[in-house]
DNA sequence: AGCCTTCCTGACCATTCGGTCAAGAATTTT
DNA sequence: AAAATTCTTGACCGAATGGTCAGGAAGGCT
């Protein structure tokens, strides 16, 4: 009888199971990077013995390449907003929205994200060519096509990006150093909205978009 | 014979070594963060054995620390560009040419240090409590004497510090990804000097500063 | 020359880590 | 019901790591 609810159970546990053990890595990971962090503390966050990590992820390396992949995909989501926009006031205006979001709400990927990179890639070497350069340089064709249309001053765009990205993601990578220098506290809602309006303030004036 | 030259030698061969451990640390530490690294592989990088290397340093951490404090000093060194302007034009211009030039020529020092501080400066809590708080709010208020002096916008200096610390170390700190996204190979002079150019723009215009 | 301090280093040790395995529990399929 | 598949887990292993140590080499001091 109710033979109707169990067929997909297993397939249930084993999503379920992976999420937990992929949450878990990507917050070890983040807090003490891959050479630091131990699958046995892995297993711990992750509330499991550590043989059943290793049943469903069988390296280290594996599940490390999986949480920097995931990584990757939500952050490349945030390129949307730069394709529907009709302008540079509201397309980095709102991306940069989007970037400080992440780095607020997913500061464990970015520090996992930066800590990969700094290390040279040597997991996602292969994303950084192929997905990472075509979304960059298709961004910079758009920017382009904004300065040609007279909208901004004739920046470089490639430099323009890694300024959006390197201030947005410092509130993230360097969340600990930015909450000691706030009186030890972590931010308020208030503190990132001033944080938002001060990076759009200075980077949206410094390329002569009129806001 | 010749005893003259001797006296010193004991006193030079110390520096030396600890100048030579340090530095081979540092690059160590860069690559492969502080869990990562192992003694072996920074003895092997400084050409000394690995029981040399304790003699000098009894543990890995204090390594460590030896060596995240060098960065602090270079990294702070770079504050006497700020003190010594007339306004903002200047004194932040010169600040960012300086990080800028810290981030070509120390970047396995700045990615010491974005690792430490990302995994929680659990070994220099105590810099960033004390000399960086110190030091930050000295800034802030300068640029608040700017700002009431009309010589810039009215834009929060703590977050003006944050841009310009993250813009600028994001080159050393994302070099690798820099580099791959700018054909694969190492930034040229000419590139350093779009990206100097580049960040100061944006910014000094972004802040309302007459250039 | 002889003593003393500093420096050097191969061999060694306890611990920890990533990963394995076999045996059993649970669940699905026939 | 029983066979087959999937999941769970304690115990275990080889390799690597941080650190130690004893004994010797090198250089300085009287």
């Amino acid at each position: 009888m109710n033979s109707n609810v169990t067929p997909i159970r297993k397939q249930n546990k084993r999503r379920e199971n992976e999420l937990v053990i992929l949450q878990a890595a990507e917050k070890v990971f983040a807090e003490a990077g891959f050479g630091g962090a131990t699958m046995q503390l892995i297993a711990d966050v992750a509330g499991l013995p550590k043989a059943n990590v290793h049943y469903y992820f069988s390296t280290k390396e594996e599940l490390y390449r999986q949480v920097v992949s995931n990584i990757f995909e939500v952050w490349l989501e945030a390129a949307g907003t730069f394709e529907a926009a009709s302008g540079p006031a509201e397309g980095i205006g709102a991306y940069i929205d989007a970037k400080m979001e992440i780095s607020r709400t997913h500061p464990a990927g970015s520090k996992v994200w930066a800590s990969e990179v700094m290390h040279g890639a040597p997991i996602i070497q292969d994303y950084l060519e192929t997905k990472l350069v075509a979304w960059t340089n298709g961004r910079i064709d758009v920017i382009n096509t904004w300065i040609a249309a007279g909208l901004m001053d004739p920046v470089s765009p490639r430099h323009l990006l890694y300024l959006i990205w390197s201030s947005t993601q410092h509130y993230a990578d360097f969340g600990h150093q930015i909450q000691t220098l706030n009186t030890g506290a972590p931010l308020t809602d208030d503190d990132w909205q001033a944080a938002k309006t001060a990076v759009k303030q200075i980077i949206l004036k410094g390329i002569g978009v009129k806001t």
